[in-house]
DNA sequence: TTGTCTTTTGACAACGTTGTCACGCTGCCT
DNA sequence: AGGCAGCGTGACAACGTTGTCAAAAGACAA
C-alpha cells in the first residue's frame, strides 16, 4: 500500500480510501491510485485490514461438519457457501469425525483465526465452551443436531417426526415385526430417530421387540453385518426401518446378498443418490440438506448484521419419497 | 495479551513466547503465563500473529473445487483436509462451478487473506494470472486437470488411459457401436478422456462414427436425455462408454427406462457409491480421489517446507472394476 | 478581495502480535 | 576482584492496515 502510495503521489491513506470505495477521493486521484495497485500488483491485505478496522471482521465463517466428504454435510457446505458468496464471505471448513476432541480443536483454530461466525453441525453434547466466543462477538448457529448446555440458533429436521411417517407407513402395509437400525447412541439425531420408532410403536400399540433393535450402527459394513444377523434370526422382521443413509445402503446389501431385497420390506432415513434406481427402488425419508444450510447461513448473517431477539430454532421438515421398497408387503 | 501479561506481571513478549512454545521462558513465569491466560479465556490471535512474523504464514490454505459438494471433488477435500490437520493448518474451500471469473474471484479471496497454499482444480485454461501469486511465495498444486500456460506441480488421473483401458473391455466383448458420452469439452479431462476413445478405436481399426458421440453432457439430466435420444436412433449401439460419473448415472437412468438396462453394455469413468448394487452391476474405471488428494497436499506442503526443485507432474492410475454392465455382449 | 462553508487530503496513532536487541543477573574462569 | 559468557527478560519498533482529526484546497456569497 505503501509503495502504491508512493508510485501514485498520494498518502497512504488514500490508498485505503480507494481500495475500500469510501466516497470522498475525487475521480483524478482514484484513477491514479487504481493504475498504481494494478502496474504493482497490490493485493488487499484483508488480514492487516481486519486487524485494525473497528468491527474487527475477517470476512471468513468457519464450518464444522461430520466429514465434509460425507453427502448430507457437503450438501450443507454447498448451501452455506451460496449464501457467503453472496457477502464476498469466505468458508473454512473441518471434519469433525464426530470426535468431541477434534469438533473443539477446530473451533479452537477457527477462533484463533477471529472467524466472523461458526455454523457447527455438532458432535458433542455440551457446548458450554462457546460461551468465551460468544462473548467476542462470534455468532453461532448449529445445525441438524442441538447444541448441548447452550442457547443458541438451530436449523434441525424433525426426525422423530419423520420416522413416525415412515414406519407408519410400512405399518399401512401390513407389517408388525419392523426392526429398527440406528446410528451411534451418542449423535443427537440418532437417539430422537430412534424415539420416533419407539413412539410409533407404542401409538399403534405394537409390542416393541428388542431382538429386532440395532444401534450403533457406524458406517455401510456395521449396518451390512448387523442387518445380515437379523435376516437370518429368528423371529425374522418383514420390514427394516434404516435411520441413516449409508445405513440404508448396508442393509440394501445385505439383502441384496441374501436375496430377499424384493421381499423384505425397507424405508430409509435421507435420501441419497441413485436410490431411484434400485430394484425396487428406495422409499425414503428426505431430509433437505439444501433448506438446513441456506436457512442456517442466513440465520448467521442475520446475527453479523445485529439481530439481537432470542435464539430461534427451525425445523425443516422431511418428506417422504415412495419408490418400491416401502411397499412391499410381509 | 496485554491483559494476560499484567494479570501475570511480565512483559507482553514472555506471554508471546509462552504462547508460542519458545525455549527460555523459566518454568514458574511460563506457569503464571498459562494460568493468567486461561483465567482471561485468551485466545492467541493468528491473524495479527501471522502479520507480524518474518514468514508471515497464516497456516492456512485456500482449495478451488468444481464443486464442494460433488462427490469426487468432496473426497478430494477430505483427503487434503487430513493432511493439513497433522500440521495444524486450516482450509479454506470454494466452488468454482466451472466458471473461470468465479475461480478468479476466489483464488483473489484466498490471496487477500495470505493463504500460504493454493490447491486449484481449474476451471479455467490460462493461469498466467497466477505469477503474482508466486511471487509472493504463495505454493500452488493443480489437480484433477492440468495448469494452463503456468508452470506448477500438478496430479492428474490418467484420463487416456483409462478410457482406452475400458473401450478395450467393451471391444473384447465383441462390441463394435460403442458410443461415447462426453462431458463439456472446455474441462481439461474432458477432452483428455474423448482422446482416449478415439485413440483406442484407431488402435483397435474401429471406423469412428461421429453419429454415436455426443459431448458437452453436463448433469445427469443432460446425459439421460442424450442416451435416450441415441438408444432410439439407428444405427443404435451396443455399447455406452460415459466419461464422468454424473453421466453414468444420467445413461443408466435412461437405459432402464427404455427396458434396455441389461441389454446394453455400459462403462463408467469413474466410481460411485451403489455402483455395484444396481442391477447389473456397474462397471467402471475408478479413479483414486484420495490418493489425488494426499499427493497434492504433501506436495504443496513440501514446497512450503522449501523445496525448490522443478515441477513435479504426478499419475494416479485407474483401475477397472468390472460388475456386469461392462460385460454384457452385443 | 475576504470570509465562511464544504470537500478533499494527509499525519499519526492504533489494532495484536513478534523480531531485535539490550539489559540485568548468575556463575565460572582468570 | 574483574571479566566474560549464558540465560531470562523486557523495551521498542514494525507488520499492513484504518479511524480520527486537523489541515489544505476549493466553492461560493458578500
Amino acid at each position: 500500500m505503501r509503495e502504491v502510495a508512493a508510485l501514485a503521489k498520494v498518502s497512504i491513506k488514500t490508498v485505503s480510501r480507494v481500495v475500500n470505495g469510501e466516497t470522498g477521493v475525487s475521480p483524478r486521484l482514484a484513477r491514479r491510485v487504481t493504475a498504481a495497485s494494478e502496474r504493482l500488483d497490490y493485493r488487499h491485505n484483508l488480514t492487516a485490514s481486519s486487524l485494525r478496522r473497528s468491527d474487527g471482521r475477517s470476512a471468513t465463517i468457519g464450518v464444522v461438519l461430520e466429514d465434509v466428504s460425507n453427502p448430507f454435510a457437503s450438501a450443507l457446505h454447498r448451501s452455506i457457501e451460496d449464501v457467503a458468496v453472496r457477502r464476498g464471505v469466505l468458508v473454512l471448513a473441518g471434519s469433525s469425525d464426530e470426535d468431541e476432541a477434534r469438533e473443539r480443536e477446530l473451533i479452537s483454530a477457527f477462533a484463533s483465526r477471529r472467524v466472523d461466525g461458526l455454523i457447527i453441525q455438532p458432535a458433542s453434547h455440551d457446548h458450554s465452551y462457546l460461551l468465551a466466543e460468544r462473548k467476542v462477538g462470534t455468532a453461532i448457529v448449529f445445525v441438524d443436531r442441538p447444541a448441548g448446555f447452550f442457547d443458541a440458533d438451530t436449523v434441525l429436521t424433525d426426525n422423530a417426526a419423520g420416522v413416525r411417517r415412515g414406519i407408519r407407513h410400512l405399518i399401512a402395509q401390513g407389517h408388525r415385526r419392523i426392526a429398527y437400525l440406528g446410528d451411534l447412541h451418542t449423535i443427537a439425531t440418532a437417539a430422537e430417530r430412534h424415539r420416533g420408532y419407539v413412539q410409533e410403536l407404542a401409538a399403534q400399540k405394537i409390542q416393541l421387540d428388542e431382538r429386532l433393535v440395532r444401534l450403533d450402527l457406524h458406517g455401510i459394513e456395521k449396518a451390512e453385518a448387523a442387518v445380515a444377523e437379523l435376516l437370518t434370526a429368528s423371529p425374522r422382521p418383514t420390514a427394516l426401518f434404516a435411520g441413516q443413509n449409508l445405513i440404508t445402503i448396508g442393509a440394501f446389501r445385505a439383502m441384496r446378498h441374501l436375496g430377499l431385497h424384493k421381499r423384505t420390506a425397507l424405508v430409509g432415513f435421507d435420501d441419497f443418490l441413485l436410490a431411484d434406481l434400485l430394484e425396487p427402488g428406495i422409499t425414503v425419508i428426505a431430509q433437505d440438506p439444501a433448506a438446513i444450510g441456506r436457512t442456517a447461513a442466513e440465520m448467521l448473517f442475520r446475527r453479523l448484521d445485529g439481530d439481537r431477539s432470542p435464539s430461534e430454532h427451525h425445523t425443516v421438515v422431511t418428506q417422504m419419497i415412495t419408490r418400491g421398497s416401502g411397499e412391499i408387503r410381509p
